[in-house]
DNA sequence: TTCTTATTTGGCAATATAGCCAAGTAAGAA
DNA sequence: TTCTTACTTGGCTATATTGCCAAATAAGAA
């Protein structure tokens, strides 16, 4: 195990750990469909302004979104070419689950019928 | 905000979380070259046993891997048919990211010369 | 049966995360 | 300047995660 594959995985989970997390996967989600101000997320989220600031400071972070200033105001935008490709990874996954547990479920009638 | 949403978003979550670990990212990418047992992942991450096998149950709750016991040895086999665009995508982001310090780098030298 | 090897589980301490409220900052309006 | 609006930061608590050690389990071997 080399350094440098170590510190390639620890900033790969720092972008992945970004986006685990539900009311972030709501705002990149929304993001990806235009710029969003911070008060159109607070509201989308429905947490407290803080709260979503903060969000959106990991996000930034992680540099999956960059700001545009306007005043008073913050614009989020989506930096992340792959977001599609990336929720269709994670659904299939999902999906996968799914067949998982009817499979289990036939398994279980199949056992008890035997 | 449909509760039909936000559970989704976070069953999404709870499956990118799976992922959002150096050692569990270490694991998976071993795993995308073969079924491997417990020990031989062990040896790979070099944490204790018990440190391992938390984290495969962690892919396994998330359905990210599958198991086939033979005696006594356990092996892990990846469930992950997008591993590869997963991993693509976070590449592209760490190689934008990557290139904004550069860009940053040349912006405060510009701004110094001005 | 006892011994050994492979793995999982329980329990604990250290650290990280998420959310809220309150306080601070920043830019424009009055 | 003061007021207001938009956002960020500090501080706190509750909860989750990580990693270790020790103990439990499971399957063969002796």
């Amino acid at each position: 195990m080399d350094q440098r594959d170590l510190s390639r995985y620890e900033e790969q989970a720092r972008i992945i750990k970004a986006l685990a997390n539900p009311s972030r996967l709501m705002m990149v989600e929304e993001l990806n469909k235009g710029r969003r101000n911070v008060s159109e997320l607070t509201q989308l989220v429905g947490s407290d302004t803080s709260t979503v600031s903060k969000h959106l400071s990991v996000l930034k972070n992680a540099g999956l979104v960059f700001i545009e200033k306007m005043g008073t105001t913050v614009f989020y935008h989506l930096r992340m070419p792959c977001i599609l490709d990336f929720f269709n990874c994670i659904e299939a996954v999902m999906e996968a689950n799914a067949f998982g547990q009817m499979e289990t479920v036939i398994s279980c009638k199949t056992k008890s019928q035997s």
